[in-house]
DNA sequence: GATTTTTCCTTCAAGCATAAAATTTCTGCA
DNA sequence: TGCAGAAATTTTATGCTTGAAGGAAAAATC
């Protein structure tokens, strides 16, 4: 047992509605942010390239790795499960876009690349993905950008040493 | 004609590089920050509450509002489908959570409120929602909170002001 | 070498979300 | 009055996502 039992025991004697309900306001509006930016995403993919963004986040991956990914690295760099990725591949290798590939010493194992088709047709969205992008954060100043990077890189620390079972090492 | 036409020239003449770089970067983050986090709340919802975040919004909406929403109303403040909604109210009142009435006024519209039991389950969801949220926001310090708040508050106006078809005014 | 455990992937059922089309009801207007 | 159009909701088709269960292959253990 650490030190981590007696934090516990004062953060639940401790009462701030004040900090909470900035804390909460800060979740809301950084939802609201996500959330604006990636329907607007979704939606120019959608228009534009016929793809969603599920797809294009596939193909992004698979584009860093011209060698190829094997699902299980695909799911885990997403951050989504297995039966996720499944689907996601079965249905951009029906569109030709990416190929799965046996792997001859892990007859457990698939590797999946993007085809040719698949790589020309990332390279037309990730320059359109990136102007989007620009016209929707353009109008930060680059101190505030730097600043937002930094403090939500502190967030994101401070979000996984709360997540349950966080080892509070 | 304003003078954005001539920002927006200078916007697509100009190319930097690096600036581009930043501001993909600070999206990846947001949206790391905002899926790690959503990803703890629906998982403790699930586990604790058996109840998913789709409808833990919906009453957290509904519990501000004694006298009920209208359908239409809910899918505005949700800034989701109409027939998101529908699905969701089904459910919701199939576990007797909400109920449905009928406008005496308007035999098109349809008004919702949480029930009794409603109420009662999403204050104890919400006691323990806002003790979430002090977890992983809670190792912030008061002043990056702020600094956060006000940073995010001005990439959304920036962001709307860079959807499709926005109106430059 | 045989057995257990782990890894890798797929399948399944359920729920969430969207866009587009359909239904019912209301409103405005000629 | 009659009727065109708008508004409120539902339906439909499609796709994403999850968690849980399952099967096949590899690795570890005995």
């Amino acid at each position: 047992m650490t030190d981590s039992s007696v934090d516990d025991v004062e953060a639940l004697v401790r009462d701030e509605p004040a900090g909470s309900k900035m804390e909460l306001r800060l979740w809301l509006r950084l939802l609201s942010c996500s959330n604006l930016i990636s329907a607007e995403i979704r939606r120019r993919l959608r228009v534009d390239f016929d793809v969603t963004l599920p797809r294009f986040d596939v193909m992004a991956q698979l584009h860093r790795e011209p060698d190829g990914l094997r699902l299980g690295d695909l799911s885990r760099r997403m951050m989504v499960t297995n039966g996720n990725i499944t689907g996601l591949i079965d249905r951009l290798a029906e569109e030709g876009l990416v190929v799965r590939e046996a792997d001859p010493d892990d007859r457990r194992a698939i590797t999946v690349r993007l085809t040719r088709a698949g790589s020309k047709m990332f390279r037309m969205m990730a320059a359109a993905h990136e102007t989007w992008i620009h016209e929707m954060f353009g109008r930060l100043t680059p101190k505030t950008l730097d600043r937002l990077l930094d403090d939500l890189q502190a967030l994101k620390v401070s979000a996984a040493g709360g997540l349950r079972g966080a080892d509070p090492e």
